[in-house]
DNA sequence: ACAACGCCCTGAGGGC
DNA sequence: TGCCCTCAGGGCGTTG
C-alpha cells in the first residue's frame, strides 16, 4: 500500500529515467485510471503526447509530472519553457510506475503506457485500479501544485510544513488520532501502516480524541511521524504482496522494521505483549494494548 | 463548515 | 476440485 514513502522512492526512481524525454506516444489498455480526466482517454493522451517530461514532484502520496506542452517548446530544450500543465499520478492500493525498454514483456496489469524518445515507455501498472492519472493544469503560485492536488496538505518532509500550524488545527477537530492522521486535507502522506507505526512508537492510542491534544503531544507525535517516514524512504518503502515495487520492480526493505503493522498477536517489540488488532473505521488498526493506553491520566500525556 | 460513511475494484485465501 | 464469500484500503462523493 503505497503512501509517503513508497511514492517518493518511485518519484526519485523517475528522476534519472524521465526528466527530459519526450512522450512519443500515449497508449491507453484501460480506461479506469482516467476516471478522473475530462474528455477521457482521448484528451489525457492528446495533452501527454509530445510533451518534455520535467522534473517530477510530489505532495503527500500524489507524484506528478511537469509537461512542457509540444507547442510551448523552444527547439527541444525543456527547461526553457516553463511547464503550464501536469501529469498526476496516485497509486491508489495497487498502482505501480514502471520504467523499462519497449520491448519488455508487458505485464497483465498494465493500464496506460507512455513512450519515450529513449526508446524507453513509462508502464502505468495496477492491479486493483484504484490509482488515478490524469492530465492536469498547474496552478501558478509559490507550490506550483496541480489543480487537483490543491486541496491536499503539506506533508511533514515538505520545507514550509509547519508543525505548529498541524497541532494547532488538530487541537480543535472533534474526531481521533488515527482518523485525523489519515485525513489527507489534515496532513498528507500518511496512511494506514505508517499511522499506526507512528502511534505506536509515541505510545498513543489511536482512539484518542484529538480535541484538546496537549501541543506537547501533538509535538512528539509529529516527531515520530517525521522518523518513521524518513527511514522508510531511507529504506526504499514497505512491501506488501509485491504489490509495491519501485521503477525497476524491485521490492521495498522497510516490511521486516515494522513494529506493530500487520503482527497480530505477535510480541510487541517494547513490552512482549501481543499485539491487537482492531476493526476500525472500516480498517485494520494494530496496537500495543500496553504501551498504547486510552486511559486519562498517563505520565506520558 | 466539519465529520463520517459507503463505494469503487480485483485477486488471494479460507471454508466447505 | 471448485465455488463462493470475505478481506484488503485511499480518495472522494454523499449524507448527516
Amino acid at each position: 500500500m503505497p503512501e509517503l514513502p513508497e511514492v517518493e522512492s518511485v518519484r526519485r526512481g523517475l528522476l534519472d529515467l524521465t526528466a527530459g524525454r519526450q512522450v512519443t506516444d500515449v497508449t491507453v489498455l484501460h480506461p479506469r485510471l482516467l476516471r478522473d480526466q475530462p474528455g477521457g482517454p482521448p484528451e489525457f493522451a492528446d495533452r501527454l503526447r509530445g510533451g518534455l517530461l520535467g522534473t517530477p514532484r510530489r505532495r503527500g502520496k500524489f507524484l506528478w509530472l511537469p509537461v512542457v506542452d509540444r507547442t510551448d517548446q523552444r527547439l527541444g530544450v525543456a527547461q526553457e519553457a516553463d511547464p503550464s500543465q501536469a501529469l498526476v499520478v496516485h497509486l491508489g492500493m495497487s498502482g505501480q510506475v514502471r520504467v523499462v525498454v519497449a520491448a519488455a514483456p508487458m505485464h497483465p496489469h498494465t493500464r496506460v503506457v507512455a513512450a519515450l524518445d529513449d526508446g524507453y515507455e513509462i508502464r502505468f501498472v495496477d492491479q486493483r485500479m484504484f490509482g488515478r492519472l490524469r492530465m492536469d493544469e498547474l496552478v501558478p503560485g509559490a507550490d506550483e501544485l496541480p489543480r487537483s492536488v490543491s486541496h491536499i496538505a503539506r506533508d511533514p518532509l515538505d520545507p514550509r510544513f509547519h508543525a505548529r500550524v498541524l497541532v494547532d488545527r488538530l487541537r480543535l477537530r472533534r474526531t481521533v488520532l488515527k482518523r485525523a492522521l489519515l485525513d489527507q486535507t489534515l496532513v498528507s502522506g500518511i496512511g494506514n501502516i505508517y499511522a499506526d507505526e507512528s502511534l505506536w512508537r509515541a505510545r498513543l492510542h489511536g482512539e484518542r480524541p484529538t480535541f484538546g491534544l496537549p501541543v506537547r503531544t501533538g509535538n512528539r507525535l509529529l516527531a515520530h511521524i517525521h522518523d518513521v517516514l524518513n527511514e522508510a524512504i531511507s529504506a526504499g518503502g514497505t512491501s506488501f504482496d509485491a504489490l509495491y515495487v519501485n521503477v525497476n520492480g524491485e521490492s521495498g526493505w522497510y516490511e521486516r522494521d515494522l513494529a506493530v503493522y500487520g503482527r497480530e498477536g505477535l510480541a510487541c517489540r517494547r513490552c512482549g505483549t501481543p499485539v491487537r488488532r482492531s476493526v476500525f473505521t472500516n480498517r485494520s488498526s494494530f496496537t500495543c494494548p500496553s504501551c498504547q493506553r486510552l486511559s486519562v491520566n498517563r505520565l506520558t500525556a
